[in-house]
RNA sequence: GUGGCUGUAGCUCAGCUGGUUAGAGUAGCGGUUUGUGGUUCCGCUGGUCGUGGGUUCGAACCCCAUCAGCCACCCCA
C-alpha cells in the first residue's frame, strides 16, 4: 500500500450489502425452492460468473448487448489495438480489442454453453437447477439491480409437454410452501401466431405482438389505445376486430379447439387439461412474453394482493443450443424472481417469525468469574448437537437483550454463582419474556434435541 | 439509453424569502435506577448538508456539472 487515503465508503451502482437477517430470509426462499426442485429430480449445477464475451454477445438482442458488463483485459490492454480503431471511435469495434471477457447476463445462455460442452457427461433429458448472481448494466429501480440472483430450473432435450406440467406444478408447490398467493398465467407462442393468421395479419407481426403485450399498461389506454396504434401500423379495422374477438373470446380453450390449427390446439390442451380445476393457473391469450426467444409455452407468475410486476417467468425455447454448434435440443425452463419474491413476502409479512440460524440458546455469564463454567455448559450442548452460544459482550442487560433480539435467538439462560453451585438452569423464552422452568443439563439436552430434530 | 423527482447524524426527518455556532427523535457509547433484570433518568460521541465547481459580503438553501436513490419510458431468457 503506497498511500492510504480515507475514502467515503460506498457501493457500486445497483449493488447491495445484505445484513445477516436479510441473508437468512433470502436463504429461506432459496432453500424452499431448492427442496422442491430436488424433489422433482432437478440437480444443481454451477458455472463461472465470468464468460467469454463471444459466448454472451449477440444472444440478448441489441438492447441486451448494451447491458453486458465487459471486463477490461489485464495488463496493457491497448497494445494490440490498431491505430485506426482509435480514430474511428467506434466503441463496438474497439471493444473487440480491449475486452474478451464479460459477466454473465443470465443463467440460460451459460446453460446452453454448458450443455454443448458437457453433453457426453450429462444424463438426458438434462434437468438442472441453478441459483446464482447475474449482472446487467441496467438503470436501477426498486427491485431492479445491476447485480441480482436468478433461480432457474430447466429441462434440456425433451419435447414432452409433461415437462410443462411438471414445471407448473413446481411453481404451485414452491409458492405454496413460501406462503405466497399467486396467479400463474400461461400461453403458447404458436397460439399467438395462429391468432395473427386467423386475423389475416401477415406483416409487422413482431410490432403487433409488442403492442398487444402492452394491453394492461395504463399509458397505452387499454384496448382502445392499442387498437389505434394497430391501425396506425397499417392494419384494417376488420383485422383488428377479428384480432380482439379472438383474444376476448369467453372460453379461450374452447375457442382454440374450434378455430386454431389442430396441432397447436392439441399441444395447449395437453397441458391445460391438468389444470382445469386449478384456479391458480390461467391460460391467457394476451400473454406475450419473450418475443424473439420463446417458441412454445410461456409462463408468467404474479403475486395476488400486491402492486408488483411478475415475480416469476419462463418458457420453452427450441433453438438455444444451436448457437454453440450443438445438435438442436429443445429446452424448457422456469425462473423465480428472487428479489421481487423477497419484497412481496416482506410486504405481506410472510416470513416465519423466527428463521432459525442454528443457535437455540444464549448463555449469559453474569460475571467474569463464571465465564469458564458457562462456556463448559454451552460446549456440552454443542457436543449434543444443539446450537448454543455464550454471550461475551457488554454486561448491561439492555445490550444482552438487544443481542438476543437482533439474532432471533429463542431462549436464554443466565449463569450466576447460584447456577455454578447447583447446576440447575432457569430457562427463559426470550421472545415471550417468560420463564420456562428450571432444568439441569441432561434435561436441557433432552428438551432441545427434540426441537432441533 | 430518454425524461422527471430526491439527496442534511448509522436510521427517520426539521432547518422560514440566502444570514452568523446546522437541530430533534431514534440507534450507539458511558453512567444511573430497577425484585433474575428488556424499566427510569442523566451525560457523551456522531455532519466536508452526496461530491466538485460557480454566483454572492455571505450558500444546506440559488445556478452548472457529477455521483447515487426513486418514478415513468425502453427493455427485462
Amino acid at each position: 500500500m503506497s498511500e492510504i487515503r480515507k475514502i467515503k465508503p460506498s457501493l457500486s451502482k445497483g449493488t447491495r450489502d445484505f445484513l445477516p437477517r436479510e441473508v437468512a430470509k433470502r436463504n429461506f426462499i432459496f432453500d424452499t425452492i431448492k427442496s422442491v426442485f430436488r424433489k422433482y429430480g432437478f440437480e444443481e449445477i454451477e458455472t463461472p460468473a465470468i464468460e467469454k464475451l463471444e459466448t454472451l454477445t449477440g444472444k440478448y438482442g441489441e438492447e441486451g448487448d448494451k447491458l453486458l458488463f465487459k471486463i477490461l483485459n489485464s495488463g496493457d490492454y491497448l497494445k494490440d489495438v490498431p491505430n485506426d480503431k482509435f480514430q474511428n471511435q467506434n466503441y463496438k469495434e474497439l471493444t473487440n480489442y480491449i475486452a474478451e471477457k464479460g459477466l454473465r447476463y443470465d443463467l440460460t445462455v451459460p446453460l446452453a454453453r454448458y450443455v454443448v460442452m458437457n453433453q457426453e457427461n450429462l444424463p438426458f433429458p438434462f434437468k438442472r437447477f441453478h441459483i446464482g448472481p447475474v449482472w446487467r448494466a441496467d438503470r436501477p429501480q426498486k427491485g431492479r439491480y445491476q447485480e441480482f440472483y436468478q433461480c432457474d430450473a430447466d429441462v434440456i432435450g425433451s419435447t414432452s409437454l409433461l415437462n410443462e406440467v411438471e414445471l407448473t406444478m413446481i411453481y404451485l408447490e414452491a409458492f405454496e410452501k413460501l406462503g405466497v398467493n399467486v396467479t400463474i398465467r400461461m400461453n403458447n407462442r404458436k397460439l399467438i401466431d395462429e391468432i395473427l393468421n386467423i386475423s389475416g395479419i401477415a406483416e409487422n407481426k413482431t410490432a403487433v405482438i409488442t403492442l398487444l403485450d402492452k394491453l394492461d399498461k395504463v399509458e397505452w389506454k387499454g384496448e382502445k389505445g392499442i387498437e389505434q396504434q394497430l391501425i396506425a401500423l397499417g392494419l384494417t379495422q376488420s383485422k383488428t376486430n377479428t384480432l380482439f374477438d379472438c383474444l376476448n373470446s369467453n372460453n379461450y380453450l374452447q375457442f382454440i379447439e374450434k378455430s386454431v390449427n389442430t396441432e397447436v390446439a392439441k399441444e395447449v390442451k395437453s397441458v391445460s387439461q391438468f389444470f382445469e380445476k386449478e384456479s391458480r393457473v390461467l391460460f391467457d391469450p394476451t400473454l406475450m412474453r419473450g418475443l424473439d426467444y420463446y417458441t412454445g409455452t410461456v409462463w408468467e407468475v404474479r403475486a395476488n394482493g400486491v402492486q408488483m410486476g411478475s415475480i416469476a417467468a419462463g418458457g420453452r425455447y427450441d433453438n438455444l443450443t444451436e448457437m454453440f454448434g450443438g445438435q438442436n435440443m429443445s429446452g424448457v425452463g422456469i425462473s423465480f424472481g428472487i428479489e421481487r419474491i423477497y419484497d412481496v413476502m416482506e410486504e405481506l409479512n410472510l416470513f416465519p417469525t423466527t428463521i432459525s440460524q442454528g443457535v437455540l440458546l444464549l448463555f449469559v455469564p453474569r460475571e467474569e468469574a463464571v465465564e469458564a463454567f458457562t462456556f463448559q455448559q454451552v460446549q456440552a450442548l454443542r457436543d449434543a448437537g444443539i446450537g448454543a452460544e455464550i454471550f461475551l459482550g457488554n454486561v448491561k442487560k439492555q445490550k444482552q437483550f438487544k443481542y438476543i433480539e437482533d439474532k432471533d435467538i429463542p431462549y436464554m439462560v443466565e449463569i450466576g454463582e447460584n447456577e455454578v453451585k447447583s447446576a440447575i438452569f432457569r430457562l427463559k423464552n426470550a421472545q415471550k419474556r417468560e420463564i420456562m422452568g428450571e432444568f439441569n443439563m441432561e434435561q436441557l439436552i433432552a428438551k432441545f434435541s427434540k426441537t432441533q430434530a
